[in-house]
DNA sequence: AACATCGGACTTTCAATTTT
DNA sequence: AAATTGAAAGTCCGATGTTA
């Protein structure tokens, strides 16, 4: 089996479609652990990418998740831990009702929702911790998530704010005098700030990567396996990087950065779970065989042919099921993030 | 109410490093 | 040369304090 590291950077998620070549649903789920680097003072209406659960990079806005071209209707699934991945508060608009994306999850406290949901898409499941099934509906009418209402995201900001503004940390805009110089009198000092230089630095060695925004790994049941809690193991996932089955060529060589195998032995040595407290693992079965068969290794195949939840393999009750094939773009996966 | 400050949450840039 | 990726530097929201 070949693997195939590749990033997203720079680039809308709406500008992606699905690829041919990665199966559907995806081969991969994501358990989300201890997101730590999601402050509650962490506005929920922000594009952060630290708010889109999944996301393998909190630092950056424009970057996707876990660095593969998923189109809505094959992301990965993310476990999330309730009482730490919820925001403590609603914001207007978000629905209240028990949304028919998430699923419930095998692990305790942990719900299962596509990667890429907003983190403010879990207000319903807001403390206290509470059945997706049995969520109350205070407010029905209002889904943000099924109608896919986009969330407010911070203003742009201009490209370069004049002196005062940036001084006085206000919004500034392209008008020389700017609008707020206009306004306060001050149009003669209104004058393009200059960036400053940056200062030289030095890179460190790569190894003691960050794990940053979503603590995030990847369990891999082999189909059939039955229940498969995994164990916390060593991190099997590089940050800013996320590995993807490839059983064919990629038919479109924007998307492909192929690379040797940088399995298990690769990965290991570079992160333990010691190293990183808090970084819980599972990812003690990963696939070993390399059959074509195995693009669904973690859905596994119904007697029908048709792709299970992990949910259900797993027993969990399936509180909805992600649409088929690959039109779910404008649907109840949509980003709340306009600029995709 | 209008304005000044400013902590800090996002965003954007850019250059060091790594890949191709 | 191009892609990654760490993180410096930038914008400005929103809370708080001051002034009128
Ligand atoms: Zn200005
Ligand atoms: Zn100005």
């Amino acid at each position: 089996m070949r693997w195939t590291t590749r990033r997203i950077h720079e680039r809308p998620l709406d500008l992606w479609h699905h690829h041919p070549s990665i199966p559907l649903p995806t081969p991969i789920v994501i358990l989300m652990d201890s997101p730590q680097s999601l402050p509650p003072s962490t506005p929920l209406g922000s594009a952060h990418s630290s708010n889109y659960l999944g996301s393998s990079d909190g630092a950056r806005a424009h970057e996707d998740v876990m660095g593969l071209p998923w189109c809505h209707a094959c992301r990965p699934y993310v476990h999330v831990l309730l009482s730490q991945g919820t925001p403590s508060t609603s914001i207007a608009g978000a629905s209240t009702a028990a949304p028919t994306w998430a699923f419930s999850s095998p692990f305790p406290d942990y719900i299962c929702v596509p990667a890429l949901v907003h983190r403010s898409q879990l207000a319903v499941f807001a403390t206290p911790v509470m059945n997706p099934t049995t969520a109350a509906s205070p407010n029905p009418s209002i889904d943000s998530v099924s109608s896919g209402s986009p969330i407010q995201r911070r203003a742009k900001g201009v490209k370069i704010a004049c002196t005062n503004c940036r001084t006085a940390n206000k919004k500034c805009d392209e008008g020389r005098p700017c609008g707020r110089c206009m306004k306060l009198g001050m149009d003669d000092s209104c004058v393009s700030a200059q960036r400053k230089q940056r200062i030289r630095r030095v890179k460190q060695t790569t190894t003691a990567i960050t794990v940053s925004a979503t603590q995030v790994a990847v369990e891999t049941p082999i189909p059939g396996d039955g229940p498969s809690v995994s164990i916390p193991a060593s991190v099997h996932i590089k940050a800013g990087a996320s590995y993807v089955s490839e059983t064919q060529e990629m038919a479109d060589a924007s998307y492909s950065s192929p690379v040797g195998s940088p399995l298990l032995a690769d990965l290991d040595s570079h992160f333990t779970a010691a190293q990183y407290p808090g970084y819980s693992v599972y990812a003690n079965n990963w696939p070993t065989q390399t059959s074509t068969e195995h693009h669904y290794p973690h859905w596994g195949h119904g007697s029908d042919g048709t792709h299970q939840h992990p949910a259900a393999q797993f027993g969990g009750s399936v509180v909805g099921m992600p649409p088929d094939g690959c039109g779910g773009a404008g649907g109840m996966f949509q980003s709340p993030r306009q600029q995709f």
